[in-house]
DNA sequence: GTTTTGACACCCG
DNA sequence: TCGGGTGCCAAAA
């Protein structure tokens, strides 16, 4: 596992339940700024969702990106932890900096 | 060493 | 508000 891959995932721990970050936000908190798409790629390898809450992570727009387990799942356990999602939206009022 | 690939971000019309 | 094009970065092939 590269050095990258280890920050990603420690950042995104780091995100408490009930509140998202962006892909951008991440990278920039790990020191790659820049590198939203390239943190996007590692949660995509990643499938230890167990261990790793990467659905507590979103686009910079608000909208909710991808998921290993699907769009809807993602979906579906953010509402679960309290976010609210308007039409496909995540409300910005949950979006935070690590 | 070079090219391809994405769960993004940003600008423009 | 929405879609399209462009730039960016780290990994893997």
């Amino acid at each position: 596992m590269t050095p990258f891959q280890k920050s990603v995932y420690r950042a995104t721990m780091r995100v408490p339940k009930g509140s998202v970050t962006t892909y951008g936000r991440i990278a920039k908190s790990i020191g790659s700024l820049g590198a939203a798409r390239a943190v996007g790629n590692v949660l995509n390898k990643n499938i230890d969702t167990v261990h790793i809450p990467c659905h507590r992570v979103v686009c910079a727009n608000g909208k909710v990106g991808g998921y290993v387990h699907g769009q809807r799942e993602k979906i579906r356990k953010l509402r679960h932890e309290g976010v609210v999602i308007k039409k496909g939206r995540v409300d910005e009022s949950h979006i935070i900096d690590v």
